[in-house]
DNA sequence: GTCGACACAAAGTG
DNA sequence: TCACTTTGTGTCGA
């Protein structure tokens, strides 16, 4: 994973590195909001019923791109995004939708607090955006194992002191370790046995030619809570002068780019496996969960080889992966109207949950759930995923739906996929040309001067990856203001509500964060 | 029913 | 306009 790509491949900028360069931001752009759809697109329809208005051959979803390409069969192209960016903006009566799978709250493995004589305990906080790839269908949240999803992690401290040395003191011990550095990964459990994992695998643009690894511990700094980022101040903070690459928040005036990044995505990343019984309504569905984790760095000090300690993790909300084709379950798909499965709308949908967390139909406020969450995302994340879209930041930590929209949302016969970013934490706007250029998203981080996040895996060849780089893999960029990025959502929605084209999203700067 | 592999098609970029 | 790239997805065989 993250680790086959070593950094050193990238090393350099960022963002040019990997396909980047020759066709590199081909996608990643995005729509201008003034983009035309396509007669097609335009009339891709968000429902089934429109769907494949005229090839022969399925139009595939387009995750990523926000006007192009929209899947008619799979819900990946379908653009709701806007109506969550709405509400999360607080667009009133908007039908908002959920553009992402929501994490749960954060589960804490321990204590962590500033070993300096204040000893100052910590409030950690991880965000976590599940970009791309998921959708509702059937009132769960729902994505095929073949098709990509990404996830943008960071993580917060508060109060937030530089310089300022870290004890952890993990639960039910006595022995605090002295933290060297902070690193976050991503992992999948099935929901309700955490102990069953699964395992998840990450892509190079290549995807069956080049390697595969799976999503490795990035080492990151804490991002600045509550700082307020312009977006178009992003385009000047690339530390490297990229025009972002890895995001490099500076806090407080506090420059980390010598650090590690505070932001990492990983990208292409896909479910080794599907949830079991897909589709079979009298067979128990499975569900898993998305973890976002945090780790941190204790040097030796636990004796082992292994200097990680997981320090805290966020689960998302629990989701069916299916195997099989878009095609396959649209011929099957039965009606759910309000109610998914089981009636699930309520409660059964957000049994699943551990860790307090909602199915699609179910929102919590709370502030650790969809820090921005709702925002208005693209689908895209090419497009508009990365940088551009989201514009989460700081958004809000008001329950991304209401019960009204979510049976709107449900009601809706098929999918609809949720393009849109979520956004959990704050994440930068500014950031909106991130150069990541790598194969797998880690990568960025390697780029970084600072070398501070570098992924720690070792597994791939860095040649190999190197080769694989070369020939682009683009990504995630941020690309295009994020102002435009919510345009072209138009796609996914079964309706037109509250999902325009132009909305644009004032500039987050004035939002809050949510950490 | 699920998964891996192969292949095709769509859409963006240069 | 064309070649290339990336990604969704249909299909086949195990």
């Amino acid at each position: 994973m993250a680790h086959s790509f070593p950094p050193v491949a990238y090393s350099g900028s960022s963002s040019t590195a990997g396909q980047g360069m020759a066709h590199g931001h081909r996608s990643t752009t995005l729509p201008h909001p003034g983009t035309n759809l396509s007669t097609r697109e335009a009339y891709a329809p968000a429902t089934p019923a429109f769907r494949r208005p005229d090839h022969h051959h399925i139009q595939r979803s387009p995750p990523f791109s926000n006007l192009r390409r929209h899947n008619p069969l799979s819900p990946t192209s379908t653009p709701a995004a806007y109506g969550s960016l709405k509400m999360d903006t607080g667009y009133p009566g908007s039908k908002n939708q959920p553009s992402i799978p929501p994490l749960g709250s954060l589960t804490s493995l321990g204590h962590l607090s500033y070993s300096d004589s204040s000893a100052t305990q910590i409030k950690v906080d991880i965000s976590g955006v599940i970009d791309k790839g998921f959708f509702v269908a059937e009132n769960e949240w729902t994505c095929y194992r073949r098709n990509y999803f990404s996830c943008v992690c960071s993580f917060s401290l508060t109060p937030m002191i530089h310089n300022s040395p870290i004890q952890f003191l993990p639960t039910g011990s006595t022995h605090p370790f002295n933290v060297y550095g902070f690193a976050m990964c991503i992992s999948a459990a099935v929901s309700d046995n955490d102990n069953h994992t699964i395992e998840l695998v990450q892509h190079t643009p290549k995807r069956d030619k080049g390697p595969i690894a799976k999503p490795e511990k990035v080492r990151l700094s804490q991002k600045p809570p509550q700082a307020s980022h312009h977006p178009l101040t992003s385009l000047y903070a690339a530390p490297d002068g990229s025009l972002g690459s890895s995001r490099y928040d500076q806090g407080f005036g506090q420059p980390q780019q010598s650090s590690a990044p505070t932001e990492h995505t990983f990208e292409r990343i896909q479910f080794k496996q599907a949830t079991a019984n897909n589709g079979k309504r009298r067979a128990a569905q499975q569900y898993y969960h998305l973890i976002v984790e945090l780790w941190a760095d204790v040097g030796q000090q636990q004796g082992g080889s292994d200097p990680w300690v997981k320090v805290a993790y966020r689960k998302s909300a629990k989701m069916i992966v299916r195997g099989r084709s878009p095609g396959h379950y649209q011929s099957e798909r039965r009606e759910s109207s309000s109610s998914g499965p089981g009636g699930s709308s309520g409660s059964n949908i957000g049994s699943g949950y551990s860790s307090g967390m909602l199915g699609p139909g179910e929102y919590s406020t709370g502030p650790s759930m969809m820090g921005g969450g709702g925002y208005a995302q693209h689908y895209d994340t090419r497009s508009s995923g990365y940088g551009g879209t989201r514009h989460h930041h700081e958004l809000t930590m008001e329950p991304m739906i209401s019960a009204e929209e979510v049976k709107a949302i449900t009601d809706t016969k098929g999918y609809q996929y949720y393009p849109a970013t979520i956004y959990e934490g704050e994440h930068d706007p500014r950031q909106h040309h991130h150069p990541q250029v790598e194969l797998f998203s880690h990568a960025r981080q390697d780029v970084s001067e600072s070398g501070g996040a570098h992924s720690m895996s070792t597994a791939f060849d860095p040649t190999k990856v190197k080769s694989e780089m070369e020939h682009g893999l683009p990504s995630l960029l941020y690309h295009g203001g994020p102002y435009y990025q919510r345009c072209g959502r138009f796609e996914g929605k079964p309706t037109s509500n509250g999902q325009y084209p132009t909305t644009l999203i004032p500039p987050p700067s004035s939002t809050m964060s949510m950490t």
